[in-house]
DNA sequence: AGCACGCCGACT
DNA sequence: GTCGGCGTGCTC
């Protein structure tokens, strides 16, 4: 008798182990450590993943599996031990980690159904009977809505009912219809002599397949191509002159697109210097971590691609992650057109079939190199040869829920198994990496010239206050204005960025000072123009704009700050003859609109680009020779230790947009705090600088790279009880933890409440600290109980990127 | 997480 | 005397 553990689809503390189950006789060969399977778990049936085959178990009273979901285990066997070490690295249950390495399609979705036990309907009350018309099986939520699940249990108690507990995927295998001929060419063109006269349709479709000699067609394909119905190819299929086979297909998201084939280019010296040393870790199986340094513009890619290509030689396999790539479709072309079919593409872009369909493609071992987003780096590859973080800075590398990993580390956690190298690309890199380099831990390869050696775009710093102070009160200085103009006569592009994170439109008073905030957060609502509604963008909360304040009956009240649709309105008031695209997340929510807009500013069919965050990174337009960036220093006051590193790295990448081909650029920089120093060295690029000054406050200040984090999160809906866990906590910590380590708090977290919960946290500052995962844990089972009963949550961030 | 089991107060 | 509230404990 064989047995399976296996971990259950159940994340909470006290399900986070292997549970046993029998593997039935005619499965017992199959049945493999790394497969789903479905088992029964209590009254219910679960999804979860086979870990482990054994030949004994502990356990007496063992059930069996119901039903095996994979044949081939969707778990490499390095998977499950990454997953083993995510759980203890992330402290998450086994089972988050399990799912945060498989496409979403792969999670199960549960529902129940009720099912008729008895033969005689009548039986039943009668508001129930006429579910069971057609069918002894209804969905329970179709029945919830009229009857009462009084009277469903009475019937269950009766056994007349049963819940049926079903598992179901979230999506599946795409397949089409296929119609094949049954018969040979030569007599099929016979049968369309001895088919009646008035089957014209019939004759039709044959006469396509003998016409153009074609063995079988997708049924869509033949409906438009013969233009017929399905009734027809029925009709034939029944006289079995055609039969019909559904086959799988993949969902192609770049379908339609076409790659022009790209060849290598010839390598600088600087860039020949990089790849050397990188190409020989790869020939060699080595596993080194490479810090490439090279400003925007200096080639990293091509560094990149022509180190997959030695990859692939050697008959392995590359992971490169990049921060978001739909929005930089231009990235996606470059390794399409290099590498064609041998690339899957795995971002945030695609849905959910489409994903699955990726991975399935990396599974089965039909490509060789993915690029994706941050959870790309959990492809089931099983000959790594290398893996790539481009823009190794982006803060989207981290997972911001559980599992809280960061994708540098899953990286060189794998690369370390394949005795591979990893790859850190970046104009900014994090301290952390750079500290590392600087120690040797990481290999740095500089590239500090531009391909097409031109220097860096020159900056101008604009002191808004000074722009205030001489009278003009809008959001654009008089030097942006005239620079605009300049682009707009002479034919050329600009790009406009707000840097809007930290404040957003808000709405308050004029009068007595109000503002609206969210009735469950303590954070102020966000203004929407589209049906003048209030948002809160944590817990989305909406509500409409009302006419009079709130408090105080003025009607004076209004929303403040700047959204991106408020400064294209005064841009167009100042430039009353630009053409503008925005993009936001309003005007890129729908699929493809995000490429489409850029594809139109390409076409040169606007003159100004104006946007966040999301135009940031990886734009490349010929005809762009301004930047202006509003407001570089929003960012500046957030409660946030890296809030100077993240300014400085957007200024610098936002600068990198201007001039990138034969026209010089320029960019503007507007500022509140022009003397600050990462505003200042952004626009001297001067990155070494900016390190060096930073680098002494992150000492004085006891933060990463010297010292390790961990934030903890306690939220309850009574503050009382939040603030009494946290103080309980601080002291267990206090308790446990070496002398050097420094624990903050407990003091309420920056926004101190969200959905109704409050919230606190304290942070760990340590250099050393060997117990921390293991007082950690004993936290978590210290409150454990409270946890499940009592609607108490402690979330625990190692590493934290920031301090919400 | 769900779900059953069990113990106590408020009703037909 | 029963219905239904939710605290407790288990799921191979």
């Amino acid at each position: 008798m064989k047995y399976a553990s296996v971990i259950v689809d159940v994340p909470a503390m006290q399900t986070d182990r292997a549970f046993d189950y029998k593997i039935p006789e005619e499965w017992q060969e199959l049945v493999t450590p790394g497969m789903r399977v479905i088992v029964p778990f209590g009254p219910r049936k679960i999804q979860g993943f086979v870990i482990e085959t054994k030949n004994h178990s502990e356990f007496k009273r063992i059930k069996a599996i119901s039903e095996l979901l994979d044949l081939t285990p969707c778990l490499t066997s390095e998977l499950l031990q990454l997953g083993q070490w995510l759980t203890e690295k992330t402290l998450c249950f086994k089972i988050s980690a399990f799912q945060a390495m498989l496409p979403a399609a792969m999670k199960a979705k549960y529902e129940k159904a009720l099912g008729l036990t008895t033969d005689d309907v009548t039986k039943l009350a009668d508001q129930l009977q006429s579910f069971f018309m057609n069918g002894n099986q209804v969905d329970l939520k179709e029945i919830e809505q009229s009857v009462s699940l009084k009277m469903i249990q009475k019937e269950i108690e009766q056994g007349h009912l049963e819940v049926i507990y079903k598992v179901k995927q979230k999506t599946n295998k795409k397949t089409i219809k296929i119609i094949k001929r049954n018969e040979s060419l030569i007599r099929l063109t016979e049968l369309i002599k001895e088919l009646p006269a008035n089957a014209k349709k019939q004759i039709e479709i044959i006469s396509y397949f003998t016409t153009n000699e074609i063995n079988e067609i997708a049924l869509q394909d033949l409906l438009i191509e013969a233009n017929t119905s399905d009734t027809s190819v029925k009709a034939l299929i029944s006289k079995g002159i055609l039969k019909e086979e559904i086959k799988e297909v993949y969902r192609d998201p770049y379908q339609d697109r076409h790659f022009e084939k790209t060849k290598r280019l010839m390598l600088n010296n600087e860039q020949q210097q990089a790849i050397t040393p990188l190409l020989k870790s790869i020939n060699e199986n080595v596993h080194d971590v490479f810090l490439m340094y090279g400003v925007t513009g200096s080639g990293k890619t091509e560094v990149y691609l022509q180190s997959i290509e030695e990859v692939l030689k050697n008959g392995k396999e590359a992971i490169v992650l990049v921060p978001e790539i739909s929005l930089t479709p231009q990235m996606v072309h470059r390794f399409k057109g290099r590498f064609g079919s041998k690339v899957a593409v795995l971002h945030s872009g695609l849905s959910t079939g489409e994903k699955y369909d990726e991975w399935r493609k990396i599974q089965r071992k039909e490509v060789q190199l993915v690029v994706g987003a941050r959870s790309a780096i959990f492809a089931p590859f099983e000959n790594l040869g290398m893996i790539i973080i481009d823009e190794e800075h982006e803060s989207s590398y981290k997972q911001e829920e559980n599992p809280r990993y960061h994708a540098r580390d899953v990286a060189i956690y794998r690369a370390k198994l394949h005795k591979c190298p990893v790859v850190l690309g970046s104009a900014t890199p994090t301290l952390e990496s750079f500290a590392r380099s600087k120690k040797d831990v990481y290999k740095l390869l500089t590239l500090k010239e531009r391909v097409n050696k031109r220097s860096m775009p020159r900056v101008d710093i604009i002191d808004l206050r000074e722009e205030l102070r001489s009278g003009n009160r809008s959001m654009f200085s008089t030097s942006l204005i005239e620079k605009l103009t300049e682009r707009l006569e002479k034919g050329e592009q600009s790009v406009l960025f707000l840097n809007r994170r930290g404040y957003s439109s808000f709405v308050m008073c004029r009068d007595c000072g109000f503002v609206i905030q969210c009735p469950h957060c303590d954070i102020s609502l966000t203004y929407h123009r589209h049906g003048q509604q209030l948002k809160c963008h944590y817990c989305g909360h909406e509500e409409h704009m009302p006419n009079v304040c709130p408090e105080c009956q003025s009607e004076h009240i209004r929303f403040f700050g700047t959204g991106t649709q408020k400064v294209e309105e005064e841009l167009v008031k100042v430039l009353p003859h630009s053409r503008i695209i925005r993009m936001d997340v309003d005007t890129t929510g729908r699929k493809g609109a995000h490429e489409k807009l850029l594809t139109r500013f390409g076409n040169k069919e606007a003159d100004i680009l104006l946007g966040t965050q999301m135009i940031a990174k990886g734009l490349d337009f010929p005809d762009v020779t301004l930047v202006g960036v509003l407001t570089a220093d929003t960012m500046l006051n957030l409660p946030d230790f890296r809030a100077s590193e993240k300014t400085f790295q957007l200024l610098t990448q936002v600068s990198g947009r201007a001039g990138r081909h034969e026209l010089p650029g320029e960019v503007i920089i507007q500022t509140y705090t022009p003397e600050h120093y990462s505003i200042q060295l952004a626009s001297q690029y001067d990155y070494d600088s900016f390190y060096n000054h930073e680098m002494q406050l992150r000492k004085n200040h006891a933060y990463p790279p010297y010292y390790y984090l961990a934030l903890l999160t306690v939220s309850h809906p009574e503050i009382t009880k939040v603030v009494s866990v946290t103080e309980k906590i601080v002291q267990i910590l206090r308790r446990n933890v070496e002398n050097e380590t420094k624990i903050l708090g407990p003091v309420a977290s920056p926004i101190p409440r969200i959905k109704d919960r409050y919230r606190y946290q304290c942070m760990v500052k340590y250099k050393r600290e060997k117990n921390l995962h293991v007082t950690l844990r004993k936290i978590i089972e210290h409150f454990q109980q409270e946890m499940s009963s009592n609607d108490l949550m402690i979330a625990i961030d190692l590493s934290p990127n920031t301090m919400m």
